[in-house]
DNA sequence: CTGATATCATTTGCATACGAATGAATTTGA
DNA sequence: TCAAATTCATTCGTATGCAAATGATATCAG
């Protein structure tokens, strides 16, 4: 289907089409959800790189837990952008190592309260120094400049 | 831990700090991974609204094969980002539901080869219309002149 | 007060996503 | 040539991610 192929009738076609966008063909590497996913796996592999035994989800929980203390299972998911089945097992792994312990709400008896325990305390300031550092690496192909208009933009699409 | 309840020395401490960015804090909502998957979570949410009966990657599979044609398995995987052990779980996927097929190469025994059943060839051009809105509704809180600088910028980081 | 709604958590099922191990086939290099 | 390295595909284990169904509890409306 080489364009020397195609017939007078369908070069022309192709001209007036190229005019808005080469509508005839199908790029997915032009895609913005294909170069979006691209971008946020290679994030992901620079996380392991740096935090091995950490994924980002849970670094995710630590972090948010560290910043606002003990809240429920459903409103840590909220914060984290997690439904809720996601966030019980990435809670229930947490909890399995130590990292986080849960408790029931004494008011509210359908909450799940999550905190860090001093172990998971520990675990997380002493990987906020890295997570810096792969937010580094991650924007690293960018200018100054560039970062900041990106990180704009990037907001406006989340 | 509210910041009206510092020490004079720790409000030193802090007026310090933040000239060179406030890095006692770590702000999870700011970090570029964080937002990355949330603007990627938004997008697949996006893509199901209009195309339920596919994802994203199945998408990716049989729009790649629509472009390139007949292809080992392997090297589908590199053209659409996913590794060899995902891209024989969609594979098998589409098969099943009858939009591939796949034969072995007469040349080189270990690979596979996919190509697109006439039923898939006649999905995905149903659905790129489909996916071009996608795109379009993705980018919409975009001017046209941000969305270039975006997708140049996002580029970068994939 | 109470029935209808809403919220919180859990469970199940399905679909990526990737590291690691394995086996078959091919290519390379001394 | 032939042993070593590489490539292709598969399998296993673990971890998100989400829809849908369920059960328990809480809130709301009349």
């Amino acid at each position: 289907m080489g364009r020397f192929e195609m017939s007078g009738e369908d070069n022309l076609l192709r001209l007036v089409e190229a005019e808005d966008g080469d509508e005839n063909n199908y790029h997915l590497q032009d895609q913005v959800g294909f170069i979006l996913r691209k971008a946020h796996q290679r994030h992901v592999a620079l996380f392991a790189s740096h935090i091995g035994d950490l994924t980002p989800p849970q670094f995710a929980a630590l972090a948010k837990l560290h910043d606002i203390g003990e809240t429920s299972q459903n409103q840590l998911g909220t914060l984290i952008a997690m439904d809720a089945a996601t966030v019980k097992g990435v809670i229930d792994r947490l909890k399995a190592r130590g990292l986080v312990e849960v408790s029931k709400h004494e008011v509210d008896k359908r909450r799940l309260l999550v905190n860090l325990t001093p172990e998971g305390r520990a675990a997380i300031e002493r990987l906020i120094p890295l997570a810096r550092t792969i937010t580094e690496e991650t924007l690293a192909p960018l200018t100054a400049k560039e970062t900041a208009t990106f990180l704009r933009l990037l907001a406006k699409l989340a």
